[in-house]
DNA sequence: GTCTATATCAAGATAGAC
DNA sequence: GTCTATCTTGATATAGAC
């Protein structure tokens, strides 16, 4: 049953929203699917193997994201203010980002898996950066600004807000939304 | 020996940033103090104790950044840029803000370190709207701005840019911090 | 007060039954 | 292919020696 690889991936990645790589564990998921530990090994023998298929996983979302992107009709703006509200809409209150997640355990993880978040990260900032390079030929973001610098800075502050908001609630991710949506309005 | 209790929660402040609340253990810490792991749960008796420890010792740091700024001579241009600069040069690459590792193990966090770690958050930003609010009486930042939205986004945005710095090296955080000199300059 | 020794438990992982 | 049973390891924690 190649479904149960895939529902258990997307189990990881739940967990990994919630806690973290390190704290959960395969008992976790096992109770979750109602099986037992044995069965999750059968599918992925060693924790590092689930962790290369969560982040590979993570990868293809990204992949997709972007050539809905480049695919869509919409204006620039509507498609960079999409993308940032589904960064942050994608997420239960309790939960953050996986990537961030993943780059907070990034010690212990397997070299394997740290080289995949590496290439996640990059292709996450190329998608942001291709994303305000197009509202920048709109005029929504002032072309003498480095596509570089603001593609990096938007990115950094959905991540920390909802690293925030799991403590705060919901306000402080509001507030950087509406700081965000203000930035592209006025500069 | 009270000087020990002190050392055992820098070390652990230090392996926090470095790997996290879950993946520390007393083994790292007795092993860096060339101690038995029994002489750590001499000083703190649970994981829980120690949490709390250095959930108060951080408190403590951001009370005493809190009265500096206060007590400060310096332009309020000054005051927010040497806060913004000392948020990110405090560590080393490899590592985060200790608030944010806490963050991302909150569902892990025992309930007493939970608490603490929401009166950190709490001040955290209360300091920097404090420096937002007196660079906008300054007019380093436009008055229309509100002060919550501008402080938790330079926050968030601040955290968020050591998450990728750990994994794609110091270029990101630079990026993010040229942004956010530039945003300080402009609006 | 600080240590050794040890208990307890949960996690990752394996062997082999069905 | 999925399970039970079991092994190993490492982490938290405790009891008691010095």
């Amino acid at each position: 049953m190649e479904n149960r690889k895939k529902q258990i991936v997307d189990l990881a990645i739940k967990l990994i929203q919630q806690k973290g790589y390190v704290a959960f564990s395969y008992d976790d998921i096992s109770k979750q699917l109602g099986v037992t530990k044995a069965s999750i090994h059968y599918h992925f023998e060693k924790k590092e193997d689930l962790g290369v298929a969560v982040a590979e996983r993570i990868l293809l979302r990204l992949q997709e994201s972007l050539m809905t992107i480049k695919n869509s009709q919409a204006s620039a703006e509507e498609k960079l203010k999409q993308f940032i509200q589904q960064q942050a809409q994608r997420f239960e209150c309790t939960e953050i980002c996986p990537i961030s997640s993943l780059q907070t355990d990034y010690e212990s993880l397997p070299s394997a898996v740290q080289e995949k978040i590496g290439e996640v990260s990059r292709l996450e900032i190329r998608v942001m950066k291709e994303l305000v390079a197009e509202a920048q030929t709109e005029n929504i973001i002032n072309s003498s600004q480095d596509v570089h610098q603001v593609a990096v800075t938007i990115l950094s502050s959905v991540k920390g807000a909802l690293l925030y908001r799991r403590v705060l609630g919901n306000d402080v991710l509001a507030e950087v939304l509406i700081q965000l949506d203000r930035f592209l309005k006025k500069p």
